[in-house]
DNA sequence: TTTGTTGGTAAGTCATTACTTACCGTAAGT
DNA sequence: ACTTACGGTAAGTAATGACTTACCAACAAA
């Protein structure tokens, strides 16, 4: 459950798809696969390597197993991306007053 | 300048860590190298991908090129991430709403 | 003009990984 | 008990990609 495997996570297409088809709410595995392009065992590998970074987690009902969004690997995804941002926002600021100073005395 | 080029270049722990370097400002190829196990044509090849991910900036200054962290490609991230999660928020909030809804009448 | 520094590109190699089919366990319906 | 639906795992394959060394272009210093 580290950042690693978050962006290992999303980084491929098929994968990201399945994670955006849980984000309108949890799923069995066979209904995911009908939207996707490649075979169910194909999905239930992407759903492994999701769950293992944190990002869905699964409930059994019956034989059926229903993905959803975990939403604490989500947070910490967004967590990572705003200190970046904030830090990036901070840098430009002191750029900027740096060439102030270079150029006011 | 995609969704998917923006994860992609970011899956790679390499190239993260060339990213997270550029996190405390701009820097040339070179020192960015030395920061790294990689040898410095890997580090031009990193650089490549972030750079046509949208992710980073090059200013050349003699021979000598310093790459920056490009705003608008942090901020597009920001934005799938954010929405992605008002969404699963809603969505949750909705459900609660349900079970709710399902005790009380 | 030559020499050194910086950094992008080319070509080749090795490891990773996303996919397939085949298979098996488990739960539900008849 | 038998059959069907669901879904995870195994094994093998083909493609991708991260790395290396070798090379070349551009600018700077001597």
């Amino acid at each position: 459950m580290t950042y690693q495997q978050t962006f290992e996570a999303l980084a491929d297409p098929t994968r990201r798809a399945i994670f955006e088809k849980l984000r309108s709410g949890p799923c069995a595995v066979a209904e995911i696969a009908q939207h996707q392009p490649v075979s169910r065992p194909a999905v239930s590998q992407h759903l492994k390597v999701l769950h293992s970074a944190g990002l869905v987690d699964a409930k059994q009902v019956g034989t059926r197993r229903y993905y959803s969004v975990r939403r604490e690997g989500l947070s910490e995804l967004r967590k990572w991306v705003d200190s970046f941002w904030t830090d990036i926002l901070e840098n430009y600021a002191s750029h900027i007053r740096k060439q102030m100073e270079k150029y006011n005395g």
